[in-house]
Formats: structure tokens, sequence, C-alpha cells
RNA sequence: GCCCGGGUAGCUCAGUUGGUAGAGCAUGCGACUGAAAAUCGCAGUGUCGGUGGUUCGAUCCCGCCCCCGGGCA
């Protein structure tokens, strides 16, 4: 493979949910003559906007905004498609002069372009769905199957652990060569160069008021006829889209299974619990990354300009 | 006033044929190499409604009291 893309100067803003950070990266857009990435995993669905909380179409209006609901429901996408897209992204608004303004809560995502995969040739999508309709088949008996194929694999990963068991399995199967070998291959940066990293880190309890509040305003703007376009898809529930937050809860409302509140209270606490994630991953994976701990949001601004103009 | 059911972890509840108790959720902490808003792991907490009695020992059995449902009056 090739060198990196060397990024003259790209600004990348990780967050937990409902930290405000898609408001900070379109003040940073604006000042810098930037465009704005996604690097969130659900905000690339088209089909749900107020449910993954995309930023709205007046804020596109400001400043182009990339690879929001550049996806359908109906498709999956990945730490590496995502990687990809964004690359191409990335230089294009290089090469147009302006500046790129990475921003969402995906911290695998943000890995993928800074440090990189091991270079993993990609499984054919029929080998996928077999592997995957073979664990679910298996039950207790999948580890069994990853220890078959990769057993040094088999040895750190917890046998309930299904999705990563899926995975080892489909890469041995799909590429010939255990994934615990692959994973031996160094991994290889997308980017480099001139790098602004930078994670939200606010204050827990702010934050889960504002996760509340959000979700209340989500239902209130329109979320349940996204709910009602979803069920309409009849897509299968195992699909990344549809582990939305607040989807299935959302979804036993509409078909008549729950109250509206329950419903309610079950996404705040998924959104909760997702927020907690996400700062673990920022606390222990990104710890080369500036903290940036205030939550006022002018304060924020000023940090991150300062820092930028040390630039020019 | 009477009858029935119930009062156990922050919440919903299980349980102990009498040896001071547990699941799920929540909470806290963590893992993380192409589904990551995913997937998975670890941890804590209880005057077992109150009070007397029986007993070596009561959250469990008995009496009384309080509270919450439902029914009768």
């Amino acid at each position: 493979m090739t060198e990196p893309y060397h990024t003259k100067g790209a600004i990348l803003i990780a967050g937990p949910t409902a930290s405000g950070k898609s408001a900070l990266a379109l003040a940073v857009a604006e000042r810098y003559g930037g465009e704005i990435v996604n690097a969130d995993s659900m905000q690339v669905y088209a089909d749900m906007r107020v449910l993954t909380a995309r930023p709205p179409v007046e804020d596109e209006a400001r400043v182009p905004h990339h690879l929001y609901g550049c996806l359908s429901a109906g498709e999956h996408c990945s730490a590496g498609k995502w990687a990809r897209l964004a690359l191409g992204v990335i230089a294009d608004i290089e090469a147009r002069g302006r500046v790129p303004v990475v921003v969402g809560g995906t911290g695998l995502y943000f890995r993928t372009l800074v440090e990189g995969l091991s270079p993993i040739p990609s499984v054919p999508d029929d080998v996928r769905a077999a592997v995957r309709a073979e664990v679910t088949e298996a039950g207790e008996g999948a580890h069994a199957l990853l220890v078959a194929v990769d057993p040094v694999l088999a040895e750190v990963i917890r046998p309930s652990d299904k999705q990563r068991i899926a995975r080892g399995i489909e890469v041995a199967r799909g590429t010939a060569k255990p994934l615990s070998q692959w994973h031996l291959e160094p991994p290889r940066p997308l980017i480099s160069g001139r790098i602004g990293k930078f994670v939200l880190a606010p204050e827990r309890e702010w934050l889960r008021a504002r996760c509340d509040l959000r979700f209340d305003l989500m239902v209130e703007g329109g979320a349940l006829g996204e709910v009602r376009h979803m069920v309409g898809l009849g897509l299968d529930p195992a699909m990344p889209s549809m582990k939305a937050l607040g989807l299935r809860p959302l979804i036993d409302y509409v078909s008549g299974k729950i109250e509206l509140s329950d419903a309610a209270d079950k996404g705040k606490a998924e959104t909760r619990a997702y927020a907690k994630r996400q700062e673990t991953w920022f606390r222990t994976q990104m710890i080369a990354w500036d903290r940036l701990s205030t939550q006022d949001s002018e304060r924020l601004k000023a940090l991150i300009f300062a820092f930028i103009d040390e630039w020019a």
C-alpha cells in the first residue's frame, strides 16, 4: 500500500453523544473556511435524520457537510468503508483549498483514519451472511467454530462475544488466512501531517441532562415518523441501522407494545449507556488527543481557535 | 370494619421446607483491528415494612401495628 495521505491541516473533533460537537465543528468551519466530514456510524444513514441527531438543513446550508445520510438504511457501513470515503472527501476538500473538519462520536472510525487497521481484504457479502447465520444457529457452540479456524484468536475472544466470533470466522473463511495472522501486520494510518485532535469531555451529569432533553425533543421533532418509516422498510433487525439508539423502544411504542413514556425512558437509558462507552473509549484509546473538559461553548471555541491560530 | 393479595438492592421482582439473600434493569469501572449508536466483561449496595413472641438461630413460623392494591360492607 502507498504512503498515507498528507494533510496540510485537518481538525478532528470527537465527543460523546449530545456533547455539542456538531455546533463546535460548524463554528470552526465557518471561521477557517472549512468543510465538515461526518465520523459517526449512524449519521451516515439517510433514513433517520432526527433519530440520529444529524445537523439540521440550516447548518448544512451554511457550510458543506459530507458523509451525512450517504447510505440507505438497508446498506451496512463499516469502519473500512467509512475511512475510504472519508479519505477521498478530505483530499477533495483540501484540493479546493479548504480545511477538513472531521466530527463524530465513533471512536473506531477515528482510529481507522489516524492509526489505521491491519490491511485485511474485504470479505465477500455472501460469506459474511452465511457465517452470521451459522453463528446465530450455533448458539453456544459458535465459539467452537472459531476454535476450529483460528485457535489463536479464539483464546482472546469470549464465547459470549458472538459478533467478534463471527468476524473471526468470516475472515478466516473469506480470505483463507486467520484474522489473528492478519493482525500481525501493522496498522497503516490513512492520513498524516498536521492534524488537530480534540475530544470533548463534558461533566457526566451535564451530559446526561442533555441526552434526556434531546431525546424528548427528537420525539417531538418527528422521530416517530422516521420510526414508522423504518418499520415499513422491513429490514432485518440485525442490520446496523436497526441498532440506532432509541429505535427499538420506539418501534415497540408505535406497534402498541409499550407506552410512549416507557419507550422514552428506554431510549434515554440507551443513550446514557452509549455516552458512557464513548467516554471509556476516548479516555483509554485516545490518550494522545487534546481533551477539552469545559462545557461552555464559547470557551471551547476559544480553546480550539487558539490551537489552530498557532498553525498560521 | 371485614376478607384476599402484597411490602426484599435505586426500579421490577425471585427466593430461603428457619442457618442474615439473588436476577434483570439502572449505576460505576473496563475491553475493543472493517456491523462500533455494535459486541462483550467486572463490581458494589440491602436495618428482607415495624414491633413483640417461638427457636440455639427468624427475612421466612405466630401475634399485634403501619403502608399499598383489590373485593365486601
